[in-house]
DNA sequence: GAGGTCATGTAACAGGTTACATGATTGA
DNA sequence: TCAATCATGTAACCTGTTACATGACCTC
């Protein structure tokens, strides 16, 4: 049930639609707990009627009038709760993997491909990142970030999410280089 | 729907029960697609049900029976077109990440706790991974394993799964680092 | 005789995914 | 005028989680 607590926190730091907050899912909080807009929408609801965030009608001129959200006491005190119960370890649930453990001489080629594929994401998210991180830091360095920077918390998931794709490609590579050494030694 | 691939791809290498299988799960498979006894139990009545999988009942001595599950040929070729179409990118879910992203001054203890607690867990994993590693090495070094080792799918999964590890505990590390460097500077 | 393993399952619920609907405004 | 964006939602469905039940055997 980390979704609720990921809005918590996403709404603390600044107040928010749920417009808004799927946008703000979609480039920073997918990095480690991704929800579509549906999901967002029908969880706001349970959260407002639970008492932990109050909602505010926004009329505007020119668009649609908006709910804006924003944690209530007892929301805040809900996110303290959460932070002190264990974790439980984290799931990976990756397709490619799967496709991996299948590997065998008649689908080496598709599972090539799938693991090139791959490798492409990874590269498109690893960019994204590092402009999320370039924006973040401004004109300070990461050492100096990190003593001072106003938004640690992300700046340290973030760097989760980096490393988390760093490895994921370094990781395609060699294996598209194992099973590529075992295709060259088989005959045909 | 990766889960019935999983399976398909467990069983492919050696026919199981339900509760062998979910016991495999627990240790290598959970890697990369966790799943509980219920799910797979669930899942294989599913698959026989569609012909991708055949059951045998096993009768035994002192133990009750099962059923023993393998592909069908249309198993197979479902496994097969399962490798053809596109991946979508991992997902990942950790709760640990939302705690800090939640991270303030009021909570830097309990976030600490919790990524120490993480950082544990991590090792364990490892561990337990590293084990696993040396008995499928057997008696090979890992260059030799990836040219000639009888499963290297298998393999090249499992180096994920350690280096996701691996990249894992530096994260806890540097970050436990960054936080307790504010903790210092912060009168009290 | 208590607790663990083998073996399978039912039931209820929570969480995540996909498809679709609405309707105004803005920009190419 | 066509597509994109803003803004919110319903409905149906699939997947994952948790709790519980059964019963025999095995080991201490």
């Amino acid at each position: 049930m980390a979704l609720r607590h990921a809005i918590l926190a996403a709404l603390r730091e600044e107040e928010a639609s749920g417009y808004e907050l799927s946008k703000r899912f979609d480039v920073s909080v997918a990095n480690f707990w991704p929800a579509t807009p549906q999901q967002i929408y029908r969880e706001l609801d349970r959260l407002e009627a639970d008492g932990l965030l109050d909602a505010k009608l926004v009329e505007q001129d020119r668009r649609p009038n908006k709910r804006v959200f924003s944690p209530t006491a007892a929301g805040e005190e809900e996110l303290g709760r959460f932070i002190e119960v264990p974790s439980r370890p984290t799931a990976i649930r990756d397709d490619l993997l799967v496709k991996v453990v299948a590997l065998d001489d008649d689908n080496a080629e598709a599972v090539t491909a799938a693991i090139e594929d791959r490798l492409e994401q990874s590269k498109a998210k690893l960019g994204l990142y590092q402009r999320i991180r370039a924006a973040m830091l401004g004109d300070l360095d990461e050492d100096e970030y990190l003593a001072t920077g106003q938004q640690l918390g992300n700046y340290l998931a973030l760097r989760r999410g980096i490393s988390f794709e760093r490895d994921n490609q370094a990781w395609c590579r060699s294996s598209l280089k194992a099973i590529a050494g075992r295709r060259t030694g088989i005959p045909g």
